[in-house]
RNA sequence: GGUCUGGUGGCCGAGGGGCUUAGGCACUGGUCUGCAAAACCAGUUACAGCGGUUCGAAUCCGCUCCAGACCUCCA
């Protein structure tokens, strides 16, 4: 894309760090710095998992449609994430390799497969570089020791632990998730006595191991592994600089892990760090949040195929897709057998439209003003990426293809051309949905010459009026999956899977 | 317990002081069709409750009720 292809637009994005919305300005345009948490990859990812990355995929996009030059930058966390507490539980790679009797780099390498399969599987864009933070250890241990230069790091017996107190005194901590630091020490759950923090609130940049942990590096602090927060610190400063544009993750993250992030990019190396914190809300079923501990998370794979208990059949991942981006990134989305039927059939008729415009032609000038339109496009994207208003809009366009077809409307050449233009634009690269096109022959020679036969046999029988035949020919075709269609033009067929 | 978010029509889901017919699905009537399907046209159902501010509130404020998230690992 060309930079600036837009520059008349004014996106709005929503700043989490003072919970309004703000205008966009990058930092160094055309150039935009964009970070987001991955995942950790120690199990399957499910669809919650999903809706995070679908959301900042469309933010992407959306930049880029916009001509910004956008890096983006999403993790793959494969070591420091804890089972628990932020420091006295088991590294959940480390464990899982336990449990299957695996390399820890298999346990990563196997999820990772996973997470990459179904991120191709929604249509959501890789990004500019995928960072692990067994691949960062270094630059890990260069922040611990930054960190402990600037006088907020301390170490005891191998390991090193972030002083919240004492940064909060100078920075303030607290400010992303809207917290205090004294009501976060009244409300700790942590049980002090064993540990090694001077203060409950502070955590681990950097944990010892000793032999029994097969994921461990050398460093100035012994042998050991960086603490879960601090690979993104790391990371992001490296791809991105001291100071970036965007930071983003689920909205689980936003306490401590984001909390904890900024203190550390702050003690390690200015005060200026991330302009736009964005979060993505969480997916709920039946009003809880999706997650493995609940029972109630189902993978992409057993949505597809419908064999999951909370499932009445599958959908497919282009369905799925359309579903959640009808509702807004930062809302909670509930999921429901209900609704995904009713994005189905949604989605069916924007799909029916797309492939209907193919073949549409110019006439007369008509009075759907396009111009107004597709700057209502625009507009929807631009109030922070508020995808259910542009689907809307869409519809719109939805109607004035149908009624083209029908010849109610219509449009002139260059009405037509501009139109085309949108929909594709904004259907296919904005929101990324692929057009399932039922498939109506082209990928099978034979059988459409078959269905051409079959329907010239029954066009015979309905010029004779003989209904009973003709009907039987629809209806049997229809326990198949392929629909006929009788339209003016002629009969058509459509084949779904 | 602390912090925060939300409760919109049969369902999902936007909006967010006066005019959004939001949109999708479902439903009803009509047009087209041999009948269907699709499509088109028209229509129905709404802002949790109680107070307050205002010329005017679904939208702002207060209280009540309900739900959820975070405060422990989670996208």
């Amino acid at each position: 894309m060309d930079k600036n292809r837009y520059p008349e637009q004014k996106l709005q994005v929503y700043n989490c760090l003072n919970r309004q919305k703000e205008v966009f300005q990058a930092l160094n345009p055309p150039y935009v710095g964009m970070y987001v948490c991955g995942p950790t990859v120690y199990s399957n990812v499910h669809l919650g998992n999903v809706r995070t990355f679908l959301s900042f995929d469309v933010i992407y996009r959306y930049l880029t449609f916009l001509g910004y030059k956008v890096r983006y930058v999403r993790n793959i966390t494969d070591v420091g994430h804890l089972t628990d507490d932020a420091d006295d539980g088991e590294d959940k790679i480390s464990k899982k390799a336990r449990l299957e009797n695996l390399e820890p780099m298999e346990v990563a390498q196997k999820y990772t497969n996973d997470f990459h399969d179904v991120m191709r599987i929604f249509d959501i864009l890789p990004p500019s570089i995928e960072p692990t933070a067994t691949g960062h250890i270094i630059e890990q241990i260069e922040m611990v020791q930054k960190i402990i230069n600037n006088g907020y790091g301390y170490e005891v017996n191998g390991s090193v632990y972030f002083d919240v107190k004492k940064f909060n005194e100078e920075h303030g901590y607290g400010d992303l998730s809207g917290r205090k630091i004294d009501e976060l020490m009244n409300n700790t759950r942590a049980l002090d006595g064993q540990s090694e923090k001077r203060d409950p609130l502070d955590f681990a940049i950097w944990k010892n191991a000793d032999d029994s942990h097969i994921m461990r590096w050398p460093s100035p602090w012994g042998q050991g592994f960086p603490g879960w927060h601090l690979e993104c610190s790391a990371m992001s400063t490296k791809y991105l600089g001291d100071q970036f544009d965007i930071h983003g993750g689920g909205m689980d993250l936003k306490f401590p892990h984001h909390e904890c992030e900024i203190a550390q990019n702050k003690g390690a190396n200015s005060e200026a760090s991330v302009t736009y914190w964005m979060h993505g809300n969480m997916l709920t079923v039946n009003g809880r949040k999706m997650s493995k501990s609940e029972g109630n998370g189902f993978t992409p794979e057993e949505l597809i195929t419908g064999n999951h208990k909370l499932l009445d059949k599958g959908y497919s991942p282009m369905t799925v897709r359309f579903f959640m981006l009808q509702g807004h990134y930062a809302s909670t989305l509930d999921f429901s057998n209900e609704a995904l039927q009713a994005s189905e059939r949604g989605f069916k008729k924007l799909s029916n439209a797309m492939v209907a415009m193919g073949s549409l032609t110019a006439g007369a000038a008509g009075d759907f003003d396009v111009v107004a339109w597709r700057q209502r496009c625009f507009d929807a994207m631009n109030d922070d990426f508020n995808t259910p208003i542009l689907i809307s809009v869409l519809f719109e366009g939805v109607k004035q293809i149908n009624s083209i077809a029908a010849g109610t409307a219509s449009m002139d050449e260059a009405q037509l051309e501009a139109f085309k233009t949108t929909m594709n634009e904004f259907v296919g690269f904005v929101l990324g949905l692929k057009i399932e096109e039922e498939a109506a022959g082209g990928d099978n020679d034979l059988l459409d010459s078959v269905m051409d036969l079959v329907i010239a046999l029954r066009a015979d029988a309905k010029a004779e009026k003989n209904w009973g035949i003709a009907d039987k020919i629809r209806d049997e075709l229809n326990k198949i999956n392929v629909q006929i269609k009788d339209a003016k033009e002629g009969t058509t067929w459509t084949h779904e899977a």
